[in-house]
DNA sequence: AGCTTAATGCAAATGCGTATCATATTCATC
DNA sequence: GATGAATATGATACGCATTTGCATTAAGCT
């Protein structure tokens, strides 16, 4: 319960409603909605009774992700997504059928990216890797 | 000269003069500007004293992808990027210092791809790799 | 050349995201 | 617990890349 209001501080954020409950949201996101947009949010917390701005919202997630909280994700839907910052890096898996988001770590592409980036001359700094795929079984 | 005319009839299009001009100038843009945005190209254009509107260039760019002439490539610069499509996939590097594109590719990175793909019960449809690095020597 | 249809250019409209600013809230201090 | 300075919020205006509507023009077939 205190547990966002620890976490605020401990980013050196004020503790303010609209952050409790943007921070609640993301984290009692269950996995198949992990990954979500900033009218998501918005419209989840209107669903929950909040009358949260829509420009504090965007505010909000831009300063959890400076503080390390969330991770954004330009996917090419256009618009940026959002997710509670786990402690492991990993990469994403869009179904073009159902638009399921699926998670996946692979430390050997990840070791060969740095690879081609030394070999270039370059320090890999960060990458965007996402699989479109579809079902198997699909047509 | 009718080499653009024929890509065009080809690709289903009219031979209009405002295509024949985006299409040269994606053909001749040098590699280290292979990657322009839509006002990279209308600025070229402008140059290049045609009088083509930045819609039209849009519009152009919209139809060619699609006709596959050329790859449209969303980094996370804000704004679309697009290049004559080559026979062989490569994948970007893009230097976050500098802002050039560099090309690459990986197939042992392709392959796991697909890999990871299948082993979670998908079919790898298409994928987006972008390593953003900065010179080795950079601080 | 004439005609039908698609393409163009301009301007207005979108849509996501950010900046402004008056008001409300936090929280350190009393 | 009240007070006040500093910060956050919400409504709205704005910015910017891209799209769309529509009157005009150009392509290409006969
Ligand atoms: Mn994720
Ligand atoms: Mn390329
Ligand atoms: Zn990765
Ligand atoms: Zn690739």
């Amino acid at each position: 319960m205190a547990a966002e209001n620890q976490e605020l501080r401990n980013a050196g954020l004020k503790v303010t409603l609209p952050r409790i409950k943007i921070l609640q949201i993301l984290e009692s996101a269950d996995p198949g909605s992990r990954h979500m947009s900033a009218e998501d949010v918005y419209r989840a917390l209107l669903q929950s009774g909040e009358d949260v701005g829509l420009a504090t919202v965007y505010r909000v997630l831009t300063q959890f992700e400076t503080a390390g909280i969330v991770t954004r994700h330009n996917f090419e839907t256009g618009h940026s997504m959002f997710e509670i910052a786990k402690d492991d890096h990993h990469d994403h898996m869009v179904c073009l059928s159902s638009g399921e988001v699926i998670e996946f770590s692979d430390s050997l592409i990840e070791e060969r990216q740095r690879q081609i980036a030394q070999e270039h001359g370059f320090e890999l700094i960060d990458h965007s890797l996402v699989l479109y795929v579809r079902k198997s079984s699909d047509d």
